[in-house]
DNA sequence: CATGAATGAGAATTCATTCAT
DNA sequence: TATGAATGAATTCTCATTCAT
């Protein structure tokens, strides 16, 4: 029983996210997520104290997850062009795989919670990009530049090129090929102005 | 009495952009909207056949306009460099002043017709990039890319960094300076790559 | 069409207290308010911010009409003791015509607000009495007491003796002879001493 | 586990009595219960066939217990006078440390089946002033008067007077010196009418 | 044409009760 | 027997939409 709790959590979670990523936070209703769980609506109350704090944790996890592996990524990088490029390619691969934080870059959440939790996570996130600047930046690799605006820049040409196309409410067949190198390329220039 | 149905409508729809812009979708409902607009909400239902349609109209023309404004711009300077950075200027600029479509491309909407309305605007608006990178290419200005890439990179990169720190949940003071500058620089290196 | 609206407000009012009279608050349900009125639950609404703000305003309209029909009627009698009995008296003699503020005496709310109101309607009402008792005392007619604690005892003795058998969930059959005037009697002595 | 088992009964009802006699029936909801009993919710269903049940038997229990309390007292008391005010001052006394029925008196039940008990645990309360009353009348120690009327009025003035300044919502502490000899005055007074 | 009161489906949340383990 | 996860009906409240006036 220890396993189903576990389970069930999981299913929960599970059940959420995809919900979320398909039709954004106002498709997963209680009711719809409990549907989708196999569950019913008294259920989710046993695992999660609200409905906020099951968006809330998607969010969270989701970006602390996607924030360890581009970390981690960086760390292998020799050159800060280097992490840059690897930086982009795994979240742009990991996007193109649909196991990531897609949805906490678009769906608007319908609660002040959730939204300071997006909020936050966004922060976060883009603090990898900042925190890779600064490098690039000190060691002469890239020019002189507001750390924060081409962090913005970087985050937002990557979402958009890649999450918007690759949400499930478009369709998926349209992937162009290369579609992440290129993405790379573009901004290691923006970035390198080289 | 024709007269005062264009009113009419001319007003509903000006209340209701107003609320969208200063608080999202989630802030015109038909209430807010007909209280705003000075009618009664059965008002709304003769000039608009649901909230849905009332909500992509206001999508569909600011999209239209801006992409009206943009090509204007773009037709007045010379080389394709110019567009691209009059381009990106012109919007920023604008969305500073809070008189434009950013709400359309951060807000999410409480319903798919106006999800998918609004996936329409932003390919519409992404045309102004494609047509105008075509060109630069064309014209040896800009190096080989693909221009659907690009493009997306471009719309995303200014609406990160530009609309999320004007959207309604940030504070509007803490403008960076020069900041659309600063975005026009990255954005023309990125294309240019050099 | 006002004349409707004042009709619809008065209409829930109504019918909330009466199924607060009969089944205490647990059975003004909003379902069941709108039910026994005619109306949608979504009506209530309309005319009440909250559940809780439709059941504090029944609560207070009843107390404060009842403390005026007895400050009016204690006005009218020359001595303390004379005050004193047409007190208990009006106050017994309506509530066995069900017309005053029986359930805000015995219904225990389910809400924090509503609770509050009641316990400020009960010293409202017990207020009646201790000014009444004070007067006696400085007149002489009544010797020194607690006016506190006798105002309380008053109360709840009327209260239990009248308005539980009174209340709609007993039988309406056994009223008791004179029942009113034995009150009287009974809480006159008490006051007296004598 | 014969034994085990009429722990575990006794613990449910013991755990159940505070939690009511705390915050009233609505804080003793079956997983409270429960938890305080160091029982899971289904044990509560193996020694009680519904909440209503053990919310009855608490209710009766007490007032049994509580009127076998007064009978021991008033047996002890010689005249009438002293037995009534005897009975009084114990069920004051007792009141006031809260080991007693006192939110028998005042907290609502949610179920009709509970408020049932509660209007028959009141009668067999009612009782023992009657039988009192009774005697005293019989033995000319009390002028002629309506017994079941006076019964209710002393029950109410205690009850009002004491058991609502010591309900869980007011603070405890406020209690006015003497406050129990008060009551005993009011209610003599009143009964002897002189 | 305009009004805005009324509707009613749907949302989040609670809790007595059941039942597989 | 005991457990406590799961159920699902009930509750309060919101809001797009309709329709009598």
């Amino acid at each position: 029983m220890e396993q189903r709790l576990k389970d069930n959590r999981e299913r929960i979670l599970k059940a959420a996210r995809k919900l979320v990523a398909q039709g954004g936070f106002r498709a997963a209703s209680v009711s719809a997520v409990s549907k989708a769980a196999g569950l019913s609506t008294g259920a989710i109350y046993r695992y999660f104290p609200s409905k906020s704090a099951l968006m809330v944790e998607i969010l969270t996890h989701a970006v602390s997850h996607e924030v360890d592996v581009l970390r981690e990524i960086t760390a292998r990088a020799d050159s800060s062009t280097d992490k840059l490029a690897a930086a982009v390619r795994s979240f742009g691969t990991r996007a193109l795989e649909g196991r990531n934080l897609a949805y906490a870059f678009i769906a608007e959440p319908t609660d002040p919670e959730v939204e300071a939790a997006r909020i936050v996570g966004r922060e976060d996130f883009g603090d990898v990009f900042k925190d890779l600047l600064h490098e690039g930046i000190d060691r002469g690799e890239f020019p002189a530049q507001s750390v924060d605006v081409t962090a913005a820049c970087i985050v937002g040409a990557f979402t958009e090129a890649l999450v918007r196309p690759v949400a499930p409410t478009t369709l998926p067949e349209a992937a162009e090929p290369d579609l992440v190198e290129k993405i790379v390329v573009f901004c290691v220039a923006a970035v390198r102005r080289a």
